[in-house]
DNA sequence: ATAGGGATAACT
DNA sequence: AGTTATCCCTAT
């Protein structure tokens, strides 16, 4: 049942959906069993915690423990440590200073333990060990921040830069890159396996033993463990797996009395994907509970997900059975998340420093509308240089002060 | 990406 | 006070 045990965590980790799970207590629960055999479930969980962390909204050092444990994860897998999470690990530093950047003069507030801590002891343990995190960029913030503590001109003009809004980019990026990366779940991909195997050979019945490696194994104690075992005769078998997975429903209602609507969410989606995994491996099956179970109460028990997935199952039911080749699998995507849309969790964002347009800004903006339009975007590229601290709506702004809105 | 509405700093 | 210049937010 660890196998089990993994898939079902695997599961709870990715779905996107109402994420009230906690990786690391999840984790650790299972730990017992799985010790350390399944790096790419750990990689998950600590996807998991980022994203939640960024829903909450928050920033702080226990994302840059995050982030480091998602550095070690990667090197034990061998992987390459991306851009997307140096570019994190770097703008979630500096916000987690800026934290402490609050009062007016650096000597008043916790700036200073703030750079022993973070910059100090964290980056230089990471300097030890020659981590890839430390980054040209990460060494430059260094620097400013260390000058900062020294020349309030510094300490202001890094005081009011918006950092919390890179670092949210980054970790978001980073975490679109990571669960991109991390592919289908393992059981989708064992399912998938299994279903080219079954191709291969369509007249081969049940296999057990050697010729399917471990993972066949597994597999098959797992199917018997879900009654699905015995196909052959394919009738009824869905309905076992279904029977099966209401008695865990079952179990939980006593366990948990309380199950609020969440949790039923979660057990109607598992077992929505127990029954997509099933007509994976063997389509066979489909047909017989589409006939046979037509009035079964699991049937009308089962879920529907959505229209049009149910249609288009039905449809290629009546014309050709073998026409259905891959059915709709939940692989997650990335998580979504915006906090940095509205409300702004903590202080609100200070206002830029409010700098008049110099002549020779003015001159540039005429010149661009002239060749351009009101392309502001291609304005700003055509002089980079004189309008380097002018966004693009600050064009569209000035422009308008200069003609419109009079 | 852009336009427009609106808030705020700077000015009169 | 009112006005103007700049910056920010949001809908399209």
């Amino acid at each position: 049942m660890e196998v089990m045990d993994k898939w079902v965590a695997e599961f709870f980790l990715r779905r996107q959906q109402n994420p009230r799970v906690y990786a690391s207590p999840l984790l650790s629960a299972l730990q017992p069993v799985d010790s350390d055999d399944c790096p790419k479930l750990k990689v998950t969980a600590v996807l998991r915690d980022i994203s939640n962390s960024l829903i909450r909204g928050t920033v702080d050092e226990g994302m840059l423990d995050l982030l480091e444990i998602l550095e070690k994860l990667l090197l034990e897998e061998h992987s390459v440590i991306m851009g997307s999470l140096k570019s994190a690990y770097c703008w979630t530093a500096v916000e987690c200073t800026l934290r402490f950047m609050w009062p007016v003069t650096a000597s008043d507030g916790f700036f200073g333990d703030a750079l022993e801590r973070i910059w100090r002891t964290r980056v230089g343990t990471l300097k030890e060990r020659e981590s890839d995190l430390v980054t040209r960029e990460l060494l430059k913030w260094e620097s400013d921040l260390n000058k900062a503590f020294e020349k309030p001109e510094i300490y202001q003009k890094i005081r009011e830069t918006n950092i919390r809004y890179n670092a949210i980019s980054h970790l978001n990026q980073l975490l679109k890159e990571q669960w991109a990366l991390l592919g289908c779940s393992s059981l989708e991909s064992v399912a998938q396996k299994r279903f080219l195997k079954r191709k291969d050979s369509p007249y081969a019945s049940r296999r057990r033993g050697n010729d399917f490696g471990r993972a066949g194994n597994t597999i098959d104690n797992v199917n018997e463990e879900l009654g699905i075992g015995e196909r052959e005769r394919g009738n009824g078998s869905n309905r076992e797996i279904a029977d099966d997975v209401d008695k865990v429903n079952q179990q939980e209602q006593e366990h948990e009395p309380s199950l609020n609507k969440g949790d039923m969410l979660v057990a109607r989606e598992l077992k929505d994907f127990l029954l997509e995994i099933q007509r994976l491996i063997d389509p066979s099956t489909r047909q017989d509970q589409e006939h046979d179970n037509a009035m079964d109460q699991s049937v009308d028990v089962t879920p529907q997900p959505d229209g049009a997935n149910r249609t288009e199952a039905e449809d290629s039911e009546g014309t050709s059975s073998s026409r259905r080749v891959r059915p709709h699998l939940p692989t997650p995507e990335p998580l979504n998340v915006s906090p940095l849309k509205k409300g702004r969790l903590d202080r609100p964002r200070p206002r830029r420093p409010m700098k008049f347009w110099t002549p020779e800004e003015v001159a540039a903006l005429r010149e661009g509308v002239k060749e351009y339009g009101k392309s502001w975007k291609d304005i700003k590229n055509s002089n980079p240089v004189v309008l380097a601290d002018r966004s693009e709506v600050d064009l569209k702004d000035k422009w308008r002060n200069l003609f419109g809105r009079q």
